[in-house]
DNA sequence: AACTATTTATAAGA
DNA sequence: TTCTTATAAATAGTT
């Protein structure tokens, strides 16, 4: 528009197109801020550049989202709306599981038993039967299994002790070696506080005959793996 | 901007300024429309005149969902996608939730149980131990208080037997009625197939001793008020 | 809606 | 990016 006239076509120079784009995009800003203030209107522009930047112009009096209410609002519902009355539809049927799933459970565990009729009832009966047997058929399996656990520890306990006695005996005949403790750990592990026959030969410095006890009860105490 | 500069500042003069807001809202596209092509841009154009009438630009390869989405995406998240955010974790508890109520029901069914510690379990089958006791008491109430259903309709069905055979007697007696037949439905109700000793006397049309029967025992089946 | 004198926007160059 | 400026385009006021 000025310096020789232009073909309204894409500027294929880059630098050019950028500089144009520039320019232009203050004029059309400028003219729909007059617009905004002659005709008392209200205008929003958004533009992306090629290079993916976003500009925006905004009539002082109004907002964006204002905007783009209005835009929905006056010019049929779908923008958004389908996409909003989606979300709405999946929450609403997850509701819906949601309240049956809490149903279940409840009747499972005896309330709201009214809703049932008497042959629901009883399969119901059945089902939680079944389930109680399987419950305490796992609870069982537990159990042994942790016992399987525990008499792998003693045996393991055991043996160690015996090296240690062995050890002990190896040391008593050889006179270079006194009479060391070993500080005790052992026992507590095995939970002798008694001691076997030999044991008490040892004087131990502290009685810590405790220790197992309390941590094998806890073993069953804790989460499964 | 021609035959006389303007200030820039509302036009009073509703008319005119309803004049100008066409022409330079004309302008305004085609300067938009010129941006486009020359830039390689895109440009989305709202407006909003005094009149409440909303005029749009946007360019021919894009469309106004696709420019507000872009806006949203790269200014900051604030327009609509609060909204949707809260939905969206609205919809992610609610799918948690259901999760464990799901995992809730299927221990109580005996499964997934090696998610659950052994105190848990213990603390579980308690539960599902008591709640078997309340499902088969609510089974017994249904059934007691069916039964007093039945006894109360078979002392109805007697009572209603006995002034038939009063009525019957009576009209024996008089020598102005023949021997009805009374439909023979009060007999059904009782299930006296077999009939009393008198009941014999009554040639039924049909044999419906079967209505009873099933009918008897479908009131089991039904579900309870 | 058309006209046109004038203002404004801007393409090209610096 | 900004300034300059010759020129194209837009448009205010009029018809």
């Amino acid at each position: 528009m000025a310096r020789g006239k232009i073909q309204i076509k894409k500027i294929e120079n880059q630098t050019n197109r950028q500089v144009t784009y520039s320019k232009r995009r203050n004029g059309l800003f400028k003219k729909a801020n007059e617009l905004t203030v002659l005709c008392d209107a209200n205008v929003s522009i958004l533009m992306l550049s090629t290079t993916n930047k976003v500009h925006e112009y905004i009539s002082p009096t109004t907002t964006t989202k204002k905007m783009v209410d209005r835009y929905q609002q006056t010019l049929g519902v779908d923008l958004w709306n389908t996409h909003y009355e989606k979300m709405q539809d999946q929450l609403k049927k997850l509701k819906e599981v949601n309240k049956n799933l809490r149903r279940d459970i409840r009747q499972r565990m005896g309330e709201s038993l009214n809703e049932l009729s008497y042959f629901e009832l009883g399969n119901l009966i059945e089902e939680v039967d079944e389930s109680l047997t399987a419950l305490r058929e796992r609870k069982y399996t537990m159990i042994e299994r942790q016992l399987g656990n525990q008499k792998r520890k003693v045996r393991n306990c055991e043996e160690m002790h015996k090296k240690l006695l062995l050890d002990l005996d190896a040391r008593q005949e050889d006179p270079h070696f006194g009479l060391v403790d070993n500080g005790g750990d052992y026992n507590s592990m095995l939970g002798f506080s008694n001691g076997g026959p030999r044991i008490l030969a040892l004087r131990l410095q502290q009685p810590n005959h405790l220790t197992l006890h309390s941590g094998g009860a806890s073993d069953l105490t804790f989460a499964f793996p």
